[in-house]
DNA sequence: ATAGTTATCTACAACATTGTCAACAACAGG
DNA sequence: CCTGTTGTTGACAATGTTGTAGATAACTAT
């Protein structure tokens, strides 16, 4: 006879946070294509009717997912920006943390994943402009009585390069697809020291 | 009774060139999960255990896809290089003609794609190193007699850089995934403009 | 022509995955 | 204690995908 195992009841909320992590630790480890119902189930301890019932469909648990992870992101690289001193010199350190720790949840995989996939929230979800706006403003003020005030695009820009290399840096630098001879961490100090240079130039 | 159709038979390399060109085709729109052999089978109009026969299985029709876009993109780098003047003012146009070429063929998303999936030949194969070399043996000619001799560092990471972002920006250009304010053109010029100047300052 | 090679096909097997359904059980409120 | 709600489950259906096997037919060489 079969041991019966004590049926676990957790609340609905309970439910779907601990299925999204299960979720989205398959996607990052493998992309959308990995996350299968079964397999995110069993990682969760339940069977895969119960993912099913939270979720509806394999297209809502995802639709869910991205949208917290989204949600998740866009609080935090907003919290960075404005827990920081407004100095210049400080936007690439801004950068680098927001992007390290988007390497470390692996969420940097999951949005260029998303992205490729074509699911709507991916990349473009994640609006750089009002970032930009931030450091425009910053400019603009510190060079008041100077001669030449900055041209939006150009700040627009010093925030998109880093933000797009760095993506891809720590997509790629996680699963260790890199060089190895390949100095991820030299090559942000450098990074950061040409963007402020490029800043402070007139 | 059923209208026979005229079987067609192409040699050996005919039917594994138009098999691989399916296979990428649906490698670019859809990811590795995108390469069913049904589909494609039927984009070149044979039966899928044609390419069964043809690649064995289907790992390997993806391992000869990998391999044959990465020498052909290897061999596409090395020719723009060397037929490029060896001027330092025309390696951001390199970049640009070299990076704007593997977004029109979608090769920016295959290898993006492979190297998230963790295929061996994903974006490391890409192997930056020669082109840095390169680079870096005409700025340390261009500098003769001048004070500092440029770090080789320096140059791969000016290499590196736009590399990595538009590998990125081509890959997710062609699928308009990006902000509609944004003009790819325009920032490519600012990014040529900024690296160049970056090279050429001491 | 004739025979050998092999690209190609149809049919089938094996397996995985999503989704449905009816029943069970845990918990809350009466 | 009883009852309703609902989180949870096992069994099953439907479909899609990879891979196998044997037969067929197109091309090549002699």
């Amino acid at each position: 006879m079969p041991a019966r195992t004590p049926r676990k009841r957790r609340s609905s909320l309970e439910a779907r946070a601990a299925i999204l992590d299960a979720a989205e630790k398959r996607l990052v480890d493998a992309g959308p294509g990995g996350i299968r119902l079964q397999d995110v189930a069993a990682d969760v301890g339940v069977s895969h009717p119960t993912v099913l019932h939270h979720f509806g469909s394999r297209e809502g648990l995802i639709n869910a997912l991205v949208e917290r992870a989204l949600q998740d992101t866009q609080a935090q690289v907003m919290a960075a920006v404005q827990a920081a001193p407004a100095r210049t010199d400080t936007i690439a350190a801004i950068l680098d943390a927001v992007f390290a720790q988007m390497k470390q949840s692996g969420r940097a995989r999951a949005f260029l994943w998303l992205a490729l996939s074509g699911f709507a929230g991916g990349v473009s979800g994640l609006n750089l402009y009002p970032l930009a706006e931030f450091v425009h403003a910053m400019r603009v003020e510190r060079r008041k009585g100077r001669k030449k005030p900055p041209v939006f695009d150009d700040t627009y820009f010093s925030v998109l390069l880093p933000a797009l290399s760095l993506l891809t840096l720590a997509a790629l630098e996680q699963k260790g697809r890199l060089d190895p001879r390949f100095d991820g961490a030299k090559f942000r100090v450098w990074l950061a020291e040409l963007i402020h240079s490029h800043l402070e130039r007139d």
